[in-house]
RNA sequence: GGGUGAUUAGCUCAGUUGGCUAGAGCAUCUCGUUUACACCGAGAGGGUCGGGGGUUCGAGUCCCUCAUCACCCACCA
């Protein structure tokens, strides 16, 4: 025998990956249908390892391309890598860090330049991780965000809202990672909620008349106040508006406002405006056309806008420094403990700081309301369905999106401002250069570069080369993206509004989204609580095929799940199970191509096979279609294990055939391929059936023909057999037992394989019955057993009948209700007549057992 | 403050458009040295589908309500 006892991943798979990819068979063609199938991955950080996240996301990715690729279609999967801009930078910083350095120690260039040397030491690593999860892409499409195609794209999209008014530069409240020294779009922002404290400050007013007192949870803002606005419904202050408050602390005076945002339940219902630090106050004084002083920095630090004494102290600082001189002025009416919720930096926690910073917007609504027209009219299937509605709400409600970003690692947005004229921009290219000449005027590089998400929202088309590329038409649309729930927003939702944007169509026919994989306890994995689970160290532990079934198995769209190691374990014997079918049917046929040859089906056993193949084959393709990849491989791990593994081989041993076998062989490869790619196929390459043969673009099985009759047969030998092993297992019944039957032609013909299976020593054609009367099927046969035996199993029989006797009540208080007749389906009454007969039958039989022995008993 | 999802066997979860006696894996118990496999085989036990109400001939599945958990969104000074 070729084949070992036990399936040694690791002793294969690396030579697996190399046969398909030098026989190029990634590169998508069609087999046999016109039909194209695309996705393109989702790139990870190029920088980083990937997780178990990825592991859930390239699994049902592949087992999708490897199913399609199967059927003949043009599959596509399509490799790439993120730079990931800002995420990357945080990482290159950290290393800085350790030699002593910062960003600070080298300008632009220079840092785009070390972090992009940085990312192209680790390619290797990411490149051999996809390889390690099976990945089918096709390498030599592989692309990385920063490739000049998608730069060139990049631009030509930006070029595009520029000419047609979409992207704005302004002056606007941005969310600011002081630490970092970057804004970030309003969805990059965690909020959190903390511990805080609300001051009530008292504001005399100018005319001497009294104070005004305001609440507020950031007391060292008030440097910057313009105004205090109260709601114009609010009767406490009716006098109140249009007079001024000489605001404390500096020399400035401001006005009372009236505004109806103003909450007049809230705090003293008379709020502090600082429109440079709060987006709310920002909106207010846009309203009321007051002046923004920032008091806060781009460092956290108080500006020489505000009094002397506080400039150049930090946020905290300044906060106890303000508190403490209206404390001494008298000003400080209350401090109050008040949680609330605070945006902080997702990488670094710290607070972040609205701050009025010149960037460049998108404007949003244009392309949310064609993306939601999309998607109402069904365009694109979601799973889950659930997430579709959710991503309308969030379009509904979306804002202009602020797409600069402070950091060296990145796209540099083409945006050259005026050196005579600040107010003036032009788009150009050229950013290589920091001075470009145009029209005999200098223009000054903006030094700011794109948001990760802008570039990336592209990727459906630009890594097939719109407009003109070959790929673009025969691929685009994706068929599907996967994608983590967690990336609807930043990401789906922007793939779908630049998409149409650009392309006038939709990137993708569907999308799905997976959960996010958790630790074995349900807790979300992270490095600080070193709960994270290494994908490739499972991969190492089990193999790449049970790594991908345990992630799939339980697996279904849009929910989060904790990694369970007990489903690897259960894949990977299932991967063994899959190697020692093939060794016994190695074993009984050989391995010689002449064997795979049209299955003839002879015995019973051999119809039924076929029957449950076709029936694996078509559910498993049901499956797949829909997208339900934990069913589709549940499907194909009973098929394989109860009804060939534990049925049908069981059955051939006594009588083996070849052509059979050899054909259940060919189709539980086929049908595990998408899922176990490498056991399959190294099994396969160990059959040689044909010379180069590869599994990975073999045909999908189509449906075998079979004999209903026989498969009916079949299932009574099927149900004798469990009767008797039940019997046998109940009753402790050792040693040699025989199965008598009142000349049965059929118990004649099939007693072999019961004798085989159940291990009856004998079936036996008798004059008189003896023993215990099998009731599982319309054939008289007893199971020779002895007095004392047939005494215990009366229990049982007792058991028996009174759980018929329930079901016959149900049954019949089903047929009795008036209305079920006249309304539910004849078929299903006519099947519930029948049941009630069988039930009744069976029972029947049961009683007479019962009865008998029952007698024999007194 | 809004929204979404979850709640089914000890555990992790399936359960298509409502339809038969609600499934799987793991775990548990009882047997088994049957050469394809102990990463195995045979058998068994275990659930009034979170609570309550409703629609229906029929509800795990649809509607209402309550509870618990998780996540997301939001401008609460």
């Amino acid at each position: 025998m070729k084949l070992p006892k036990v399936y040694e991943p690791h002793e294969y798979e690396n030579d697996i990956y190399e046969l398909w990819e030098k026989a190029e068979i990634f590169k998508p063609k069609n087999r046999g249908s016109d039909n194209s199938y695309s996705i393109v991955v989702p790139p990870p950080n190029a920088n980083g390892n990937l997780h178990l996240g990825h592991g859930l996301n390239h699994t049902i990715m592949d087992i999708a391309v490897r199913y399609h690729r199967m059927k003949g279609e043009a599959s596509l999967l399509l490799p790439g890598a993120d730079h990931a801009g800002f995420e990357t930078q945080v990482v290159y910083e950290k290393k800085l860090a350790e030699q002593g350095k910062s960003r600070f120690d080298f300008n632009r260039e220079e840092l785009y330049s070390q972090i992009w040397d940085f990312v192209a030491e680790n390619r290797d690593n990411y490149e051999t991780q996809f390889r390690k999860l099976g990945d089918s892409v096709d390498w030599s499409r592989y692309v990385f965000t920063l490739d000049e195609k998608i730069i060139k794209r990049t631009y030509e999209t930006f070029k595009k809202m520029w000419d047609e008014g979409l992207v704005y530069r302004g002056e606007r409240l941005v969310n600011f990672c002081t630490h970092h020294g970057t804004g970030f779009a309003d969805i990059e922002v965690a909020y959190k909620d903390v511990p805080g404290h609300i001051w009530s400050i008292k504001y005399p007013l100018t005319d001497g008349s009294g104070n005004l007192t305001v609440a507020t949870t950031r007391p060292e803002t008030m440097l910057g106040d313009t105004a205090v606005a109260v709601n114009p419904k609010d009767k406490r202050y009716k006098n109140y508006v249009g007079k001024t408050i000489k605001l404390p602390l500096t020399n400035r005076e401001i006005p009372i406002i009236a505004d109806g945002f103003v909450d007049v339940e809230f705090g003293t219902g008379a709020v502090k405006i600082t429109p440079a630090h709060d987006p709310n106050d920002y909106d207010a004084a846009l309203r009321h056309d007051l002046p923004m002083i920032s008091v806060i920095d781009h460092e956290g630090k108080m500006t020489h806008q505000t009094p002397e004494k506080y400039r150049g102290l930090t946020v905290a600082d300044a906060r106890k420094a303000v508190v403490d001189d209206l404390k001494e002025q008298g000003l400080l009416e209350e401090v109050k403990d008040h949680p609330h919720s605070v945006g902080h930096c997702y990488k670094c926690g710290t607070v972040i700081e609205p701050l009025l910073r010149e960037q460049w917007f998108i404007t949003m609504k244009p392309l949310a309301t064609r993306a939601i027209k999309v998607l109402r009219d069904d365009k694109i299937k979601f799973y889950p369905s659930s997430k579709k509605k959710q991503l309308i709400e969030y379009l509904e409600g979306l804002k202009d999106w602020n797409i600069s970003r402070q950091i060296a690692w990145g796209i540099p947005i083409p945006a050259f401002q005026s050196q005579e004229d600040p107010e003036h921009w032009i788009f150009d290219t050229r950013v290589d250069q920091e001075i470009i000449v145009v029209d005999g005027k200098k223009y000054v590089r903006d030094p700011d570069v794109f948001d990760t998400w802008f570039s990336s929202s592209s990727w459906p088309y630009s890594t097939l080369d719109y407009p003109d590329g070959e790929d673009f038409k025969k691929f685009y649309p994706l068929s599907l993206m996967e994608t983590g729930a967690d990336i609807l927003f930043p990401w789906v939702s922007r793939m779908i509004m630049l998409g149409l944007y650009v392309t006038d169509t939709i990137p993708f026919e569907a999308v799905y989204l997976h959960g996010l994989v958790q630790d074995e306890h349900g807790a979300k994995m992270s490095k600080s609580k070193g709960n994270v689970i290494d994908p490739m160290e499972k991969i190492q532990e089990f193999g790449t095929d049970a790594f991908r079934m345990g992630m799939i198995a339980n697996e279904t769209a849009g929910n989060n799940r904790p990694f369970d190691p007990s489903k690897l374990v259960g894949a990977r014997n299932f991967c063994n199970k899959l190697w020692n079918i093939a060794r016994f049917i190695e074993d009984k046929v050989g391995d010689k191509s002449h064997l795979r040859v049209s299955p003839k089906a002879e015995t019973i056993a051999d119809h039924w096979v076929l029957s449950k193949l076709q029936h694996s084959i078509e559910k498993t393709s049901f499956y797949l279609e829909n997208n339900k990849f934990n069913e589709a491989y549940d499907t194909v791990y009973h098929t394989v294990w109860d009804d060939v593994a534990d049925w049908y081989i069981e059955a051939s041993k006594g009588s083996a055939n070849s052509s059979i076998l050899g054909y259940i062989l060919e189709t539980i490869l086929k049908l595990a391929h998408p899922f176990a790619p490498f056991v399959t196929e190294t099994i396969w390459q160990t059959f040689k059936w044909e010379d180069d043969s590869i599994l990975a673009i073999s045909e999908w099985p189509s449906a075998p023909k079979y004999n209903k009759a026989a498969v009916e047969n079949f299932e009574i030998i099927k149900s004798i057999v469990t009767e008797i092993r039940y019997i046998r297992s109940e009753m402790h019944l050792k040693g040699e037992i025989n199965l008598y039957h009142g000349g049965e032609k059929f118990l004649n013909e099939h007693g072999s394989l019961i004798c085989a299976m159940a291990k009856v020593s004998n079936v036996k054609e008798v004059e008189a019955g003896r023993g215990l009367h099998l009731t599982s099927t319309k054939l008289k046969c007893w199971l020779d057993v002895d007095q004392e035996t047939i005494q215990n199993f009366l229990v049982k029989l007792e058991q028996k009948q009174s759980e018929q006797k329930q079901i016959i009540k149900q049954l019949e208080s089903r047929l009795e209700n008036k209305s079920y007749i006249k309304k539910a389906p004849k078929k299903l009454v006519d099947e519930t007549k029948s049941q009630l007969e069988e039930a009744k039958a069976f029972l029947a039989k049961l009683a007479e057992e019962s009865k008998r022995f029952g007698k024999t008993n007194t």
